[in-house]
RNA sequence: GGCGGGAUUCCCGAGCGGUCAAAGGGGAUGGACUGUAAAUCCAUUGGCUCUGCCUUCGAAGGUUCGAAUCCUUCUCCCGCCA
């Protein structure tokens, strides 16, 4: 069962920037048992987004040749905050917020992981140390070690805070690997540092050090900044398929190497101008989450709306109440339809970004009577809509 | 412990007694163009019962006809020295 060659480990390195040490894998392979193979995660953000299956994806691989995964959600870390990327302050979240996180996490992974060959941990279990355990802890790294890694490095050039609690932090995440005696830890280039550290703790531990691999990260519909929630330009692989499929197709043209690569492992077809790999594409990733069904029927619903110029079939009723005298007061109506301010609402009126069946409505005439209404679409802007029923 | 610097609208960042809902940039949104791409252009970007009104410039007080701008106290942050 247990692939041992040389070929399995080149299989599993694929599209991965750093595997090392040089010839660990391969070292590990030929122990012939399944491997402990780690991946951590923080239980702040509950929904996974395309960016997080390029390595929930690898993880399917080691599974597929027989190991383990271990899936570790980070409550006893998030106490802490990882320092990766910038952000300082991480909010507190309570034990069961915590909880119901991992809960949605670990469902939604299992859209790509194998329920049988996976373990989930959580490391408050085991990040209760007393002082001498966290004195013994500390004195596996140095300050030099830690400062050395590039985020505190650039901070403490440019002056900016460092706390003490984020240079814990990648010391705890080693401690994770001990915990569960990780034979490979998988992470993001973002992760390079922490995951490193944490061979050198394991082995300051008697056990040996892990083997380290690294995937690129997946940038955001932006194109531009790696996709996070807090981004806001990310595709979570729960989002209804017209949202998957729609938001693919607006990544950049530059972007379409990388997915294809990350996503689905292979190069766009030579044939395909970039807009047709760009559709191929949704089209995929809408399938991979939803089916085939719902991957011809967001393309078709995408070209009605926008390549037509049409309205989605599904899409939401929003009831509202006239005047006594039978008007209705466009801006509000707007408000309350998209969840946008009436001061917006007025904006976008003014700039014909209103739509009532497809006609432009002009900002003149702010009140409309009830039965101009009922029962039409509105639009505001490109990809909102509502049905309308007006009491 | 001592000395200095800072906190401005989503972000960065001007403003230093009235002409400030607050320059400029970024981002975002709407529009044109299109392939919900890029590039480009135009517009908008606190809220509202919208030719006006209300609330914003770390917090609370104060001075003034009038404060983001001056004073006091407080909170937080940063640097230098020890």
């Amino acid at each position: 069962m247990i692939a041992e060659s040389l070929d399995a480990a080149s299989w599993l390195t694929r599209n991965a920037v750093d595997c090392l040490p040089e010839g660990g894998l391969e070292a590990k392979l030929k122990l012939g048992r399944p491997l402990r193979v780690k991946l951590g995660v923080d239980p702040t953000a509950p929904d996974i987004t395309l960016g997080h299956t390029v390595v929930l994806q690898k993880l399917r691989e080691f599974q597929d040749a027989g190991h383990t995964v271990i899936l570790i959600i980070g409550n006893g870390t998030a106490r802490v905050g990882d320092p990766s990327g910038r952000s300082a302050t991480r909010p507190v979240l309570s034990d069961e917020e915590i909880a119901a996180n991992a809960r949605t996490f670990e469902e939604q992974a299992l859209k790509i992981l194998d329920a049988e060959r996976l373990e989930v941990r959580f490391n408050g279990d085991w990040l209760e140390l007393s002082m001498p355990e966290l004195f013994r802890l500390l004195s596996t790294a140095t300050v030099a070690q830690i400062i050395e890694r590039d985020d505190f490095a650039k901070r403490l050039a440019a002056g900016s805070p460092v706390s003490m609690l984020e240079l814990l932090y990648p010391l705890l995440q080693g401690y994770d690997s001990v915990a569960i005696k990780a034979d490979v830890e998988l992470g993001g280039t973002d992760q390079k540092f922490n995951l490193m550290l944490g061979r050198d703790i394991q082995r300051a531990y008697g056990q040996e050090g892990q083997v380290i691999l690294t995937m690129p990260l997946l940038t955001g519909t932006d194109g531009e900044r790696k996709m996070s929630k807090s981004l806001g330009n990310y595709i979570g692989v729960t989002e209804p398929p017209e949202e998957i499929y729609g938001k693919t197709l607006s990544i950049p043209d530059t972007s379409l190497e990388p997915w294809y690569q990350l996503l689905l492992g292979r190069e766009p077809a030579v044939e395909l101008g970039p807009r047709d790999a760009k559709r191929a594409l949704a089209r995929a990733l809408v399938e991979r989450f939803h089916g085939p069904q719902a991957a011809i029927a967001a393309e078709q619903a995408f070209d009605r709306v926008h390549v037509q110029g049409g309205i989605p079939d599904e899409l939401p009723e929003v009831e509202f109440g006239s005047s006594p005298d039978g008007l209705v007061h466009l801006p509000a109506l707007l408000a309350a339809a998209f969840g946008v301010s009436t001061s917006e609402a007025r904006r976008t009126l003014a700039q014909g970004g209103v739509k009532l069946d497809g006609e432009t409505l002009s900002s003149s005439a702010l009140d409309l009577r009830s039965d101009a209404l009922h029962g039409r679409v509105l639009q505001l802007g490109k990809r909102r809509f509502a049905r309308l029923l007006i009491s």
